[in-house]
DNA sequence: ACGTATAATGACTGACTAGTCAGTCATTAT
DNA sequence: ATAATGACTGACTAGTCAGTCATTATACGT
């Protein structure tokens, strides 16, 4: 009884770190973020942090297993519904953007291109995203092979157009950032995934 | 003459540290890299680094503005070539995704979402990287646009569609890093954004 | 060769932040 | 009541790097 109150209270600490600290680092980004920031966010002093975290990029790849984690749960749930596998991309899409909405970001990150970190760490936080990513395109790739198997999509590579798919969608939020008609029509881009820039014959 | 001569060096020495910053800037992003890595590389000391530019975010805005010239200079001799309006899109994706390999970078860099700089020097950036992407977005809408006229594409948001391009152009880049069977297959996801996902009725 | 202007150098300074650790305090056990 | 524990604090240290500037090297004209 209680040692569940003392770790709860320790799970409770860590994971109010960790939402905080996504929020600062989607934000600011990695370089900007201090740890203090995300201390005083949460209500902490610097020090307490690193009781819960051995240093920042520690915290930072504890951010990002959130982060991808809750994606990823995101996407099982929207996969498990009855729906046709275009209504299930469409909804991820949908879904993916409005978390980055609720981030209240000027942009997405948490992919690892955005961060220059040491090499041993950039190897943890690959370590991390690789297999969430793989497990993201798994995802996507058995919806795509649904539509093409009962024939709603074309006969395709399923693992590139899930990753094509995926990056289709950070081009949605991109586009409200450089066009001025985009503000985030969803469904024009998703028309243009769907159905090509060429015209039909 | 002496005072052209001194230009011509000021200027040699001057595109010598651009050249150099671009490719590491590229290679490590804006924070892991050091005033004196790009010195090291041009083979002078830190402090001349200093003689040419204000601080490391003049040289860092300089360098995008550099990039960003020369991504539209190659667009726009590709634009000027009596080839379909296709046949420019697939000759534009090539091309960027050649200069991309060229610099050697596991990642492409020099969209302001890597960036977090401080608000003066981002808004610096955007000053700067927005003509260009605006023009860019510009010139390939004109593309699509022809396209269109000529009833080669149906008929879409050009400006829209030209953003999604260059984000068509990235995931090629980034598929390689993520899909065991991508291997820069620039013409799967060509076919992708041209031909779409679904089937053809 | 000499004088002058300019290019270039690199040791130094100071701002900044990650990480450390002695100390505090609330809670629990004895 | 006292001791032990652990969550937490914040002053401090160390490392890093952007930027500075006195000094040196080079280029050029006379």
């Amino acid at each position: 009884m209680v040692i569940d109150n003392m770790r709860k209270k320790e799970t409770k600490t860590r994971d109010k770190i960790i939402k905080n600290a996504l929020k600062i680092f989607a934000r600011k980004g990695y370089f900007r973020t201090t740890v203090d920031d995300i201390a005083q966010a949460t209500g902490l002093a610097k020090g307490t942090v690193y009781l819960y975290f051995k240093d920042k990029q520690d915290l930072y790849v504890a951010t990002i297993d959130e982060h991808f984690t809750r994606a990823l749960d995101t996407l099982a749930g929207i996969n498990a519904k009855s729906i046709t596998p275009r209504e299930k991309m469409q909804e991820i899409a949908i879904s993916v953007i409005n978390y980055i909405r609720h981030l209240k970001t000027s942009y997405m990150l948490f992919t690892f291109e955005n961060i220059n970190l040491k090499g041993k760490t950039l190897k943890n936080i690959h370590s991390i995203i690789e297999p969430k990513i793989q497990e993201m395109i798994d995802l996507i790739s058995d919806i795509i092979e649904d539509g093409v198997a009962n024939k709603q999509f074309r006969k395709v590579d399923p693992r590139i157009t899930a990753f094509y798919f995926l990056s289709m969608i950070r081009a949605i939020f991109l586009s409200n950032l450089y066009v001025s008609e985009a503000s985030f029509q969803t469904d024009t881009v998703l028309k243009l995934f769907f159905e090509g820039l060429n015209k039909r014959r």
